[in-house]
DNA sequence: TTGAAAGCGCTACCAT
DNA sequence: ATGGTAGCGCTTTCAA
């Protein structure tokens, strides 16, 4: 079978005005719904005509005129883990819905996300979302788009001294209820571990630990904070686990700052003959799409990634529609979802 | 901080000619690196102007002319699943790196997915990556868009008598090198779960399975082939494995067709008190993200989906380059990662 | 009810 | 070494 000679000319409204024997306005009139004062037979005609040249309207062509791009820009800043591509099962739905598209970016660093921003900003999209991690320390950039970028929404990240609309996540609030939880559970020693990660997320959730405690008149001991710097592997939060194990007492609940953490923190505990939960809960933090596969199902701390998204894209279409309203901003909850890998003491 | 009036007009390429005493063209020339015969002196006129007037180049305007987009269409028709968006970590990279765009669309049915290429085509992009589940019946709509569509590259559907660039995973080869793994450790009766899908990709497996047991001398037994329909549950899997566990003999090995029915699996058979892999071997396929977490870690046949991401942008971008280049077919292996749930018996 | 023509912001060709 | 200008494929007045 050959290919289908290439050379024919792209065809273009001319075409189909030709072709119908009517104006190129009138094409336009047609394809933009116009068509209250079309006759019936007229519209046909450009129907048929349309139909035969297998015509597409160039939605670039189209744009350039409009001064809109009927797209909306996705930075994500952070790839390695499922967790926030979930963010994308909500928002290209709602995107499609609002007969826009999806321009993905990730961004790998501060330079990348940047880059990520040009990119967005030169296809002219009509909106952008970001939903990132907290380890950049510098947002002052975003401080220079203001005056001339489109609508923006950020989720989980900072931003003071900004007017953009922004979503944030309860993380202390989150690992708060964990406490209550466990404390209405009967526990009384309760240790925390903390992940590889340095973000103000996991800070957020350390803060939680402590305030938690202190809301129910509970001892703090710091040995029972197992802090993982960046280089932290399996192996160390293993040998972490086991020393808090071997702590006197010994802890009869630990919180893991992320599922990750906890999936380890659990296999280690099964490994050192322990039950969970009859002899031990276990908390993880994130709620990733594999916390519900553990065996047992693991209890954890909800990011609000999903419902973020949702509540992202809403933003932004509203702020699209006026961009004189309020500057917005939402703080979710962090929701424990209690699974199996927790209980009574 | 009051927001910085936006009734300034965009800035656009004239303006910056204007500002930096040249013609439009020399700007342009500037801004496509075309300065082998400028001026030091003129470029940097210019380039000052482009800082101070904070000029971002149309690249919807530039598309119109060049008939070039830098972008390119990703259709992923599976979302539930953390599985598909894999590729994502790999394809924008690539698609970034070779200084184009990503438009990302998932389809969630045949309908979905038919918008999502309407869509593309109007947005002019320069090429399509399809990743689909081999669910839908109907490929045909696909060949009218031959002689237009820009070049495509279609991984993990079959579709055989187009001429498109095509990526294909050996789920037969996969399954069989689960089974010469499993003989060799000493495994004769050697049970297969399908999960819930009614995928061409189940049927390889499935397949597979039969041609592995063949290939050993084995058995087949219609009663260790179970079977989940489409309405199939955890609970529907876990009633099967028991069943699996009550036969005579006892299997010593299952595949599950996919990981989370294997994590089904294993816990069931965790539960019922058997241990693993010391009395059974469990085998997952896809090797999603959370296999590794489950303990124990799951061994299982590897879905492709990273590889195919790397190898279908460089099909795509070569044949972007050369459309007249004769069309490729590749398939890939599904290797065997060995974990933890397997072993010798 | 329909059409003519200007113009969106660039690039590319041809001059100079 | 730099500039003038046509034209990419549409939408949008304004006119008929």
């Amino acid at each position: 079978m050959s290919k289908p000679s290439s050379n024919s000319k792209r065809v273009t409204i001319k075409d189909v005005a030709q072709a119908a024997g009517v104006s190129v306005t009138t094409v336009s009139n047609a394809l933009n719904q116009r068509t209250e004062a079309m006759t019936q037979e007229t519209l046909q005609r450009i129907q048929d005509a349309i139909q035969v040249l297998n015509y597409r309207p160039s939605s670039v062509a189209r744009s350039l005129v409009t001064n809109q791009t009927a797209t909306i820009g996705l930075i994500i800043s952070e790839i390695e883990t499922p967790l926030f591509l979930q963010a994308l099962s909500v928002i290209e739905p709602a995107v499609r819905a609002a007969d826009y598209s999806l321009i993905y970016c990730t961004a790998r660093s501060l330079d990348d996300e940047q880059q990520a921003v040009n990119l967005l900003l030169e296809k002219r999209v009509d909106g952008i979302i970001f939903l990132s991690t907290s380890v950049y320390l510098d947002d002052d950039y975003l401080l220079d788009l203001l005056p001339t970028a489109p609508p923006i929404v950020i989720i989980n990240r900072t931003i003071s001294h900004l007017e953009f609309d922004q979503i944030h996540w309860d993380n202390s609030g989150g690992t708060i209820s964990a406490i209550d939880y466990l404390v209405e559970q009967g526990h009384q020693c309760i240790a925390f571990m903390r992940g590889p990660d340095t973000r103000r997320s996991s800070e957020e959730r350390l803060a939680g630990y402590r305030l938690g405690l202190q809301k129910h008149g509970l001892a703090y001991w710091d040995e029972c904070v197992v802090t993982g710097d960046y280089e932290t592997t399996a192996a160390d939060w293993e040998r972490a686990t086991l020393a808090l194990l071997a702590a006197t007492p010994r802890p009869t609940a630990i919180l893991a700052s992320n599922d990750i953490v906890a999936s380890v923190v659990l296999r280690t505990v099964q490994r050192a003959g322990l039950r969970i939960p009859a002899d031990i809960s276990i908390i993880g933090n994130d709620n990733q799409p594999f916390s519900i596969y553990s065996n047992p199902a693991l209890t954890t701390v909800e990011a609000p990634v999903i419902e973020s998204g949702r509540q992202a894209i809403t933003m932004l279409l509203n702020r699209m529609a006026n961009s004189n309203a309020d500057v917005k901003r939402i703080t979710l909850p962090c929701p424990l979802i209690i699974r199996e890998s927790s209980g009574t003491i």
